[in-house]
RNA sequence: GGGGCCGUAGUUAAGUCGGUUAUAACGCUGGCCUGUCAAGCCAGAGGGCGCGGGUUCGAGUCCCGUCGGCCCCGCCA
C-alpha cells in the first residue's frame, strides 16, 4: 500500500522484507554493530576516537563535494561529515533523504576553526563517517520535524510517532519520566507503599459520569473504569497499609478541556493517623522534589494558603492565580440604600455588590469593554457596569444613578485615581465572584500583568462539604462523599449544613488546580449521615458502598490524603499550552485518537458475547 | 446540550464585489556545487478548494446540511 505522505509519482510501496528504494542505495541489517554513544553527548573529549552512532537524518546539506548529515537521537543531534576522498560512503550519503535510520562509525574530530555551531551541544566537534549502513529509508514526510512548526495539531496527532520525535516533545516526556521516577523515590522514602489497586471496578452514583465496562460473565452487569482510586485506597489504610502511592491512570467520561482528558494520570497518596497539617507538609515536600529533580527549581516551602472564604473573596475563584494583583472588593456596604435601583435590588436580596480596579484602565476602547461583558455575561453575569475615572470626572453609565457622596466613598474604598477603570458585579455570590474573578484573570492578560516565568502555588482550605444542586434538587459533595467535615462544624450538618466546612485542600499553581485531597470520614455513623445529607437513602448506600460502610465499623484509622494531577503539573512545568503536549498519545476534543482511530465500531459477534445491543439515535 | 473560531498542493497560508488556466513560501524530484548547519543556485512535478445538496450562465467565494479540529459555558475536582 502507498505510505502517507507519499505523492502522486513518486510512490512509494512498502514490501514485505523490503529491498532498497532505488538501484543505488540498499538497506543493511546490523550485522552485529553497537552503539557507542548517543548523538547528542559526542563532545570534545571524543576527539581522535572512533565512535558508532544510530539515529535518524535530521537534514542533509550537500555540496556536492562535502556531504553534511546532522543525526539524531533521543539526546540530540550531531553533524556527521562525509568527504568525496571516502567515496564509497560519500556515494551513498549522496542518497540519503530526511528520516532515513543510520548507523555510521567514524573519527570524533574538531571542527575547523570559524565552523563551530555554538547553537548545539555538538556544536565543537563532528563526526568523519568511515562506514555507513542505512538501516531504513523513510517515505517523504507530511511535515517537517522542526521544534518551531506550525503544523496543525490534527495533523500532528495523526502522525504522532513522527511528532514525538520533535525533540521538543521529547524532552518534555523525558521530562515527565524523570518526575514520575521522583516521585516514587520520594514517597517510598517517606514510608509509602505502591500498590495497585483495581481498574475494573464498581460503579457509583456520585462524581463524573463512569466509563462502563459489560461484563461477559455477567450479562447485563458493569464495571466502571476507576475516577479514581478513592475507595480502594481507604480501604487500604483499614487494611492497615498506613502510607500508600500510585501512579495511576483515572477516568471520566466528561466533555474535555485543554487541561482535561477523559483518561488522566494521577499521583495519588493515602497516609494514616495523619490530620490535615501532615498531609500538607509531607506533599510540599514531593512538590520540592519533583521541581528540585524536573528542572532544578528550589521552591521554598511551606508554600502560602488561603481559606476558600479568603480565596474566592478577594480573586472569585477558588483556584486563585495570585501572581498579580487587581483583588476583588466587596462594596455592598458602600452602595447600601444608594439609590441606584440595580445595587439596591441586589443588596435587599442579600447579594454583594463586588468590583476591580483595573490601574490605568481607562483607556479601554469600547471594544476592550465589549469583550469583558462579553467575558461577564458568558459566566452567567446579565451584563457589567464600568466606570472610566477620566480628568473630568466619572464617565459610566451609570454614573447618574449615583450620588457624588456615593461615587466618592466608591472611589475611597477601591483606591480609585483619575486614569483608572472600575468594573462592578451585582449578583448572587456566587456569580458575582466568578465574574469578576474571570474579569480580573482577563485584564491581568491583556495588560501583561502575569509573569511568564515562575510557579506560583498556594493552597487553598476550608471548602465547604456541601453545595446546593438546584437542578437536582439536593446536596452534593463539593470535594467527594467520604471527605470529613471540620470538627467544629459537625454540629451544624443538620441544622445548617451549607456553612460546614471540610477538612479538604487543593493545591494550585499559577492560577490551575494541580491537587486536591482531604481528611476522610473515618467512622461509620458519620459516613452514614453524610450519605443521608447528600440524599443517598439508606438502602441505595448499602448498594452502593455497603462494604466501604461495613469496612468503616471494623476499626478504621483516621486518614487522609491527596492526588495530583501529572499532566497538569507536567504542563505547568514545560510552560505547555495543553496538557496534550505531555501525553504522548492524547485524545481529542471528541475523546477520539486520530492515528488509531479510537474509538470504533465493533463486529455483531463481539456484541453477542457481552450481550451488548447498539440502539441508533433517532433524528430529532 | 449551547456559544465562538477554523477546514484551499505534502505543510503553512493568500485568494477582493461570485467571473478566464486557483497563488506563494517551505517541503518534494532532478541538476550544479568541498565547510554547511533554515546551506546556496537552476529547473520541475504536485491541488480543484473537508464532504453532500442548493442558488446562479458561472461557486474556495453565497445559502442549507453534514463531518472533523481548537477554545469556552454547562458538565467535570
Amino acid at each position: 500500500m502507498p505510505l502517507p505522505g507519499a505523492q502522486a509519482g513518486q510512490e512509494i510501496f512498502c514490501i514485505s522484507g523490503g529491498l532498497g528504494l532505488t538501484d543505488s542505495i540498499v538497506m543493511e541489517p546490523l550485522g552485529g554493530l553497537k552503539r557507542t554513544c548517543y548523538c547528542g553527548q559526542v563532545r570534545p573529549s571524543h576527539m581522535g576516537t572512533r565512535i558508532t552512532l544510530m539515529g535518524w537524518v535530521q537534514r542533509r546539506r550537500d555540496h556536492g563535494g562535502l556531504i553534511f548529515i546532522d543525526l539524531r537521537d533521543r539526546e540530540g543531534v550531531v553533524q556527521l561529515v562525509f568527504s568525496p576522498d571516502a567515496p564509497a560512503v560519500h556515494a551513498k550519503a549522496h542518497d540519503i533523504r530526511s528520516e532515513y535510520v543510520l548507523a555510521v562509525t567514524g573519527d570524533v574530530r574538531m571542527r575547523p576553526d570559524g565552523t563551530q555551531n555554538t547553537g548545539l551541544a555538538t556544536g565543537l566537534v563532528e563526526v568523519a563517517v568511515t562506514e555507513l549502513k542505512l538501516l531504513n529509508d523513510s517515505a517523504p514526510l507530511p511535515f517537517m520535524l522542526e521544534d518551531d512548526t506550525d503544523v496543525s495539531e490534527m495533523t500532528r496527532l495523526k502522525y504522532r510517532y513522527l511528532d514525538l520525535r520533535r525533540p521538543s516533545l521529547q524532552n518534555k516526556l523525558v521530562l515527565r519520566h524523570k518526575v514520575a521516577m521522583s516521585t516514587r523515590n520520594y514517597l517510598s522514602e517517606n514510608g509509602f507503599l505502591e500498590i495497585e489497586t483495581p481498574v475494573l471496578t464498581k460503579s457509583t452514583p456520585e462524581g463524573a459520569r463512569d466509563f462502563l465496562v459489560p461484563s461477559r460473565l455477567n450479562p447485563g452487569a458493569f464495571y466502571a473504569l476507576p475516577q479514581s482510586p478513592q475507595i480502594f485506597k481507604q480501604i487500604l489504610m483499614i487494611g492497615g497499609f498506613d502510607r500508600y502511592f500510585q501512579v495511576v491512570r483515572c477516568f471520566r467520561d466528561e466533555d474535555l478541556r485543554a487541561d482535561r482528558q477523559p483518561e488522566f494520570t494521577q499521583i495519588d497518596a493515602e497516609m494514616s493517623f495523619v490530620e490535615a497539617e501532615d498531609v500538607i507538609t509531607v506533599m510540599e515536600g514531593l512538590i520540592r522534589r519533583l521541581f528540585k529533580d524536573g528542572i532544578g527549581l528550589e521552591l521554598k516551602t511551606p508554600f502560602p494558603r488561603l481559606t476558600y472564604k479568603e480565596a474566592v473573596g478577594r480573586f472569585g475563584l477558588d483556584n486563585p492565580d495570585v501572581r498579580f494583583g487587581l483583588e476583588l472588593v466587596d462594596l455592598t456596604e458602600t452602595v447600601r440604600n444608594c439609590g441606584f435601583k440595580v445595587f439596591d435590588d441586589t443588596v435587599a436580596k442579600g447579594w454583594p455588590v463586588k468590583a476591580v480596579c483595573a490601574k490605568g484602565c481607562a483607556e479601554f476602547s469600547r471594544k476592550d469593554l465589549d469583550d469583558l461583558t462579553a467575558v461577564a455575561v458568558s459566566y452567567g453575569a446579565k451584563g457589567l457596569a464600568w466606570v472610566k475615572l477620566t480628568a473630568e470626572g466619572w464617565q459610566s453609565p451609570i454614573a447618574k444613578f449615583l450620588s457624588d457622596d456615593v461615587k466618592a466613598a466608591i472611589t475611597k474604598a477601591l483606591n480609585a485615581a483619575t486614569g483608572d477603570l472600575i468594573l462592578f458585579a451585582a449578583d448572587k455570590p456566587s456569580v458575582a465572584n466568578t465574574v469578576l474573578g474571570r474579569v480580573r484573570l482577563n485584564i491581568g492578560n491583556r495588560m501583561g500583568l502575569i509573569p511568564k516565568h515562575g510557579f506560583n502555588f498556594v493552597w487553598v482550605t476550608e471548602f465547604p462539604m456541601l453545595d446546593y444542586d438546584e437542578t437536582e434538587k439536593r446536596y452534593v459533595a463539593v470535594h467527594h462523599p467520604f471527605t470529613a467535615p471540620m470538627d467544629e462544624d459537625l454540629a451544624r450538618l443538620d441544622t445548617d449544613p451549607l456553612t460546614v466546612r471540610a477538612k479538604a485542600y487543593d493545591l494550585v499553581l499559577n492560577g490551575s488546580e494541580i491537587g486536591g485531597g482531604s481528611i476522610r470520614i473515618h467512622r461509620s455513623d458519620v459516613q452514614s449521615k453524610v450519605f443521608g445529607k447528600l440524599g443517598i437513602s439508606e438502602d441505595e448506600a448499602r448498594l452502593r458502598f455497603g462494604f466501604l460502610l461495613d469496612a468503616l465499623s471494623f476499626g478504621t484509622p483516621p486518614h487522609g490524603g491527596i492526588a495530583f494531577g501529572l499532566d497538569r503539573v507536567m504542563a505547568i512545568m514545560t510552560g505547555s499550552e495543553s496538557i496534550r503536549d505531555v501525553i504522548a498519545f492524547p485524545k481529542t476534543q471528541k475523546a477520539a485518537d486520530v492515528m488509531s482511530e479510537a474509538p470504533s465500531t465493533v463486529d455483531q459477534k463481539q456484541l453477542d458475547e457481552i450481550s451488548i445491543r447498539v440502539v441508533k439515535k433517532k433524528a430529532e
